[in-house]
RNA sequence: UCCCCGGUAGCUCAACGGUAGAGCAUUCGGCUGUUAACCGAAGGGUUGCUAGUUCGAAUCUAGCCCGGGGAG
């Protein structure tokens, strides 16, 4: 029930049944809910992981965390009623595509993506940085800001620090992300000394422009840490951003391309830059048994699209690794996708009958596939978290690697 | 009975004298701050049958078989 705490306006908007008993107790005061943003380190464990809470606007989040992806104001497949009953805590949205469709004055004059989506707990935005590299073919990028030619229809925006600030502050987040200038891997140290200089030029810019702007009391501000595969130039580029004093920091630019031992080393490198008592932000991954990694080097938050695309496209996660649902031999196959998982789908159908819905088309294929994806990361989240409390990381990640590595 | 149109991959169709292709379907593989219910790969054909013309025929000719349409 600790899971959820609501801000007043929120609340009206949200299903009473799935309201936490506890919130159905009279309360004092509503206000009273509403905490500014807070970090606080609760454990450490032998492999370094880090156990701890974050205190937003809109309620708290237990780290190590995993962040579901919902760029355009919702989880694809997934109504907001399931992933409160999945237990999502915090969920992501992207600025470049909310300011495109339905746009962020619509939203803000809706009352701010919370209430617009009816999700009344913690929201992060990311910035557009990642479109910056995502849509490479489709942009310009200068030191004042970035040109993007919409994927949509073709028309013409410019994201600047200062415009992605204005975006993400009508939207209303708990975290915001600056914009940052996210680049391949591998690239030349030329090119990636230059995005990760620009990077950290946009973050002061993005920093005035929300002190200016915006209200801390109701939305938290995330550096981003550039600098591709090479060692130093991350070195330096963290310690510039923590004389910034955001927060908390996201790591970008990793995952995209690099091995994985690569971005490990990197996550390190800045890690061991960053104060301890602010939060960690590893962007954009990644694969269940990476997070284990990720999470021994010290991350607290992660996100990737890893869960709920890879459902739409029939690769399911359990216990064992994966299974790829589109395969024939599931199409005899009574058993649930993981025998040892407690989700609604695994309680209740079968691999030939997701099979079937997925050769098929269905809908309820990806709905179904998605919320089992969602589960699995969840869970393991979660038990990511009992590990830590009780200084047991190391066992719980080398068993879940040998299952995951073992598979194939 | 005659005339016309058609018969090519499981399906719908290209190629119209120069070693038979696509889309879909099938099977398998990828997806890492979502341009992604996506992308990629593989398997799959004595071109209805039989003769003929030709250096060479899915393609031209003849006969037959099957389907659709028309005339009487």
């Amino acid at each position: 029930a600790s899971l959820y705490a609501f801000c007043k306006e929120c609340v009206t908007t949200c299903s009473i049944s799935y309201l936490p008993r506890f919130f159905l107790q009279p309360r004092p005061s509503a206000k009273l809910l509403r905490m500014p943003f807070q970090f606080e380190l609760l454990a450490t464990d032998p492999t370094g992981a880090r156990l701890g809470r974050i205190t937003t606007p809109h309620g708290v989040i237990e780290t190590p965390i995993f962040m579901p992806v919902g760029t355009g104001a919702t989880v694809k497949g997934q109504t907001q009623d399931d992933l409160e009953s999945l237990g999502v805590q915090i969920l992501l949205g992207n600025t470049y595509h909310l300011y495109l469709r339905p746009g962020h004055e619509l939203i803000r004059s809706m009352g701010g993506l919370h209430k617009f989506m009816s999700w009344p707990h913690p929201i992060l935005t990311d910035s557009g940085g990642f479109q910056v590299f995502s849509l490479s073919e489709l942009r310009k990028v200068t030191d004042e800001g970035v040109t993007f030619r919409s994927h949509l229809d073709g028309s013409e925006h410019f994201l600047s620090p200062e415009k992605a600030m204005e975006i993400e502050i009508a939207l209303g987040a708990d975290i915001m992300m600056v914009l940052d200038e996210c680049i391949e891997a591998p690239a030349d140290e030329s090119t990636t000394r230059a995005a990760a200089t620009r990077t950290l030029a946009w973050a002061r810019r993005c920093r005035d422009y929300f002190a200016a702007h915006g209200d801390p009391g109701k939305q938290a501000l995330f550096g981003i840490v550039q600098g591709g595969t090479h060692a130093p130039l991350r070195c330096d580029n963290v310690r510039a951003l923590v004389d910034l004093d955001f927060p908390g920091y996201g790591i970008g630019g990793l995952a995209v391309g690099e091995a994985h031992d690569l971005t490990c080393a990197m996550t390190h490198v800045v890690n061991s830059q960053l104060p301890a008592h602010k939060p960690r932000y590893l962007m954009g991954v990644g694969k269940p048994e990476q997070i284990l990694d990720y999470v021994a080097l010290g991350v607290d938050m992660m996100d990737c699209v890893l869960p709920t695309r890879s459902a739409r496209h029939g690769y399911l996660y359990s216990s064992d690794g994966h299974l790829t649902i589109r395969n024939k031999q599931y199409a005899r196959d009574p058993r649930p996708i993981d025998e040892t998982c407690s989700c609604a789908v695994c309680r209740r159908y079968s691999r030939a009958y997701l099979r079937h819905l997925y050769a098929t088309g269905e809908f309820l294929a990806i709905i179904l596939n998605t919320h089992h994806n969602l589960h699995f990361y969840l869970d393991m989240m979660g038990k990511i978290r009992e590990a830590i409390r009780f200084g047991k990381l190391e066992r719980f990640r080398s068993d879940l690697q040998a299952r995951f590595t073992t598979q194939k």
